[in-house]
RNA sequence: GCCGAGGUAGCUCAGUUGGCAGAGCACAGCCCUGAAAAGGCUGGUGUCGACAGUUCGAUUCUGUCCCUCGGCA
């Protein structure tokens, strides 16, 4: 029966060698944090957070990090790892936490990653394909030449080097066509090669990936509240300090919800209302592309909140997931042992 | 009570010399492999205040009524 129970797509041997790994994923505002917290506490375990705007060091208020009060002990790791200055990427956060995984695994710790930011968690639940890290000086080089040359030039260049990821681009999306230029010239290879021999196929570990969701009305109110308590926590202050320091709104970090919005009132592009209103408006907006990553991640079950649950009792239906989740590991142990002697 | 102005999408409004209506915002759906809280794409959701009249046909013209906002009493 054990052995029946095993999917043909998991080898014996390679079931015996994986780790596993929790993930806690939602939109933004859904309660994560706080239901993490509870849950790690129960595994006697620490969070992981994928989230690639807590990176970074005295941006407080407006990524909304947990307190040290909030956190009740639990260890947060991978939060503050950078200045704002600083580049940050999905690959940096993937060697982090991979680090951090591992140490956990050693210390007989299940590791437990919670966060909203979707590509960051399909790096550990998936893998991230073999490319060069981000090049600023030919992305500035690139940009200047395209600023001189006008038009389509990046696009109708990339047409040439790798048709195949032009035709995946829209001749818009700056940001991808840059990406997409930057690997070929660094690697000789068009990235579209590169991710067909990738495919996300990795699955470095056995995952249990959870989605938090609430009624759409239910979160947006969320969301309100959320904006509300962040400006009466201090987050033009935040912003101006920031400023103070040097941060200029076009860096990636001070484009981040909260950042972006405050920064424009500062700047008298429009008056305060509008930019709170722009924040709500914004951050709704990114709740909203949070859940249309999430529903087409394979193999993540969801779990609806009710308005009167409280984080613990959340926690309480995770833990019943989790438990499962750890018995049909011991299963497909179990069953791979007896298929081993 | 009288005199103006107006009632069209969730909101602000445009428009149809009579042929089942369209902008912005709001909203919804989607894409994404080292910028991802970033970046990009798509979509009009409607008893045109109500009822009658004229007309092949009325959101549009006419009448009555209702409502809102000004001004005068």
């Amino acid at each position: 029966m054990k052995i029946q129970s095993l999917p043909i797509t998991h080898p014996p041997s390679l079931i015996t060698d994986k780790k596993p790994l929790l993930v806690l994923v939602g939109p933004t505002a859904v309660g994560k944090s706080d239901i993490a917290v509870h849950v790690a506490a129960s595994l006697g375990t620490e969070v992981l957070t994928a989230d690639s705007r807590q990176v970074y060091r005295g941006m407080d208020i407006g990524m909304d990090k947990p307190s040290l009060d909030q956190r009740r002990g639990v260890p947060h790791r991978l939060i503050d790892l950078v200045n704002p200055d600083q580049p940050f990427n999905a690959g940096m956060f993937r060697r982090h936490a991979i680090e951090e995984i591992e140490r956990l695994h050693r210390e007989r710790k299940l590791p437990l990653v919670v966060g909203g930011t979707g590509l960051y968690v399909r790096t550990l639940v998936r893998g991230l394909c073999d490319a060069p890290q981000a090049d600023p000086e030919f992305r500035a080089m690139i940009l200047r030449e395209a600023h001189e040359k006008g038009g389509c030039f990046l696009y109708e260049r990339l047409t040439c080097v790798d048709p195949e990821s032009a035709s995946r681009l829209h001749p818009h999306d700056e940001v991808k066509i840059l990406r997409a230029l930057e690997v070929h010239h660094l690697l000789g290879r068009p990235l579209s090669e590169v991710h067909r021999d990738h495919e996300f196929g990795e699955m470095p570990f056995v995952s249990c990936v959870i989605g938090l969701i609430r009624g759409r009305e239910a979160l947006y109110r969320r969301i309100e509240d959320r904006v509300e308590l962040q400006l009466a926590k201090g987050l033009v202050v935040e912003t101006e300090r920031l400023l103070a320091q040097g941060y200029r709104r076009d860096l990636g970090s001070m484009k981040g919800l909260g950042y972006r919005q405050i920064a424009g009132y500062l700047a008298g592009e429009y008056d305060y209302a509008e930019a709170v209103r722009r924040l709500k408006r914004d951050t709704r907006r990114f709740a909203k592309r949070q859940l249309t990553w999430f529903r087409k991640e394979p193999g993540l079950t969801w779990l609806s909140i009710e308005d009167h649950e409280s984080s613990e009792q959340v926690a309480e239906r995770i833990l019943i997931q989790i438990e499962a989740f750890l018995a049909t590991l011991a299963d497909d142990r179990q069953g791979a042992e007896e298929l081993a002697s």
